[in-house]
DNA sequence: GTCTATAAAGTGATAGAC
DNA sequence: GTCTATCACTTTATAGAC
């Protein structure tokens, strides 16, 4: 086998550990399984982990540093405000149906990191990207002449309230329609909260 | 050690269980710790449950069974919706926040649930519950003269969406200010779907 | 029915050859 | 740096005395 940085080398293993996670849970991610993943030898692990909690460590900062945003950046902020709105929580909700692993493995890792001593405020920081990802979309709304009556990390921390609470029930139960209602009651009460641009576009719905 | 019905024992493994679950999460579930947080031998749990996942097994059909409900119980439809809508939520979650653990214990089980071959169904059950539970409660909101414009199980899961999304980022992030707002929010989009009751003591129950 | 003792398999981690 | 072999330990589950 090539020799590899060691940089390199541990970031294989996250990716790997990552895989082994979607695939089995994080129960399913033990040394043998992660380097069996990455064709290493399990000598190899150790060599570029001094453990494996310190994999778990920088395996969940990797995620919340690479793997929180670009979920929501399809959106575009054209036309009546509920409907921009509710096509972002399409955006996403289509995203979670097409990959319902990934949105599984940061539910479960945030679980991990919450009983994991040490790792408590990984799962803070996780949240706090969460809720500034969103953040950054309402300003950027607020820059096509979106004007919001509350502040918007208020609005943002809502958001994510409802697309985790979405996320959750469809993994239990699949039920795609049900969703959507949700959605349509989320678009109709966070258009409320907008105001929309002056002299773009006109109708206001009832 | 006094002899005990199959039953009785099982059911006395199962909250031990359940205990050791609320203390050191499902990884930390071992039979060795469970015996010992119900003071049995280890051969007593072999006696009792065939294997461990006959238990896990046990464990979540008697969990959705008995500890889903009586978290919405203390509402009273009295006074303005808005407010009720608002109390009911405040409610739930200063039980979240009494008692942390337990929730998080449901999603933990959820996810165990959703990765365990033969157990899937069950997390579908479990929101299933949910949403009845809630169902039932609008249920009730209608007795006493409160109209909705949309479908009860339709309502009930947007508010299961709310409840579930708070629940998550607060354990994450402690955020119990933050949390107030989304629930202000809440209760102010959710009021919109009701309909006061006619003539009723329509406000100020100060 | 309940115990102690132990089997059988899996775990994270390390030693030492190359 | 990478490997094989192995250690020390934990896990679920069972055997067999009482």
């Amino acid at each position: 086998m090539a020799r590899m940085s060691s940089v390199d080398r541990r970031l294989e293993l996250v990716q790997a550990a990552l895989r082994v996670i979607a695939a089995h849970g994080v129960a399913g991610a033990t040394t043998r399984a992660i380097v069996g993943e990455a064709k290493m030898s399990l000598a190899s692990f150790h060599y570029a982990f001094t453990s494996r909690d310190e994999m778990m460590r920088e395996l969940i900062a990797h995620v919340i540093e690479n793997e929180t945003s670009a979920v929501f950046s399809t959106i575009v902020f054209d036309g009546d405000i509920r409907d921009v709105l509710r096509s972002g929580l399409q955006g996403y909700f289509d995203n979670v149906m097409a990959d319902p692993g990934h949105e599984q493995v940061m539910f479960e890792l945030m679980q991990y990191a919450l009983r994991t001593p040490g790792l408590r405020d990984l799962a803070r920081e996780q949240y706090a990207r969460y809720h500034a990802a969103v953040t950054g979309i309402l300003e950027a709304a607020e820059k096509a002449g979106i004007e919001w009556m509350l502040p918007l990390p208020e609005i943002a921390r809502t958001i994510v309230t409802i697309t985790d609470g979405l996320t959750l029930a469809w993994l239990a139960d699949r039920d795609t329609e049900a969703s959507a209602r949700v959605m349509d009651f989320a678009a109709d009460s966070l258009s409320r909260l907008a105001i929309p641009a002056p002299a773009r576009t006109k109708e206001h719905v009832s």
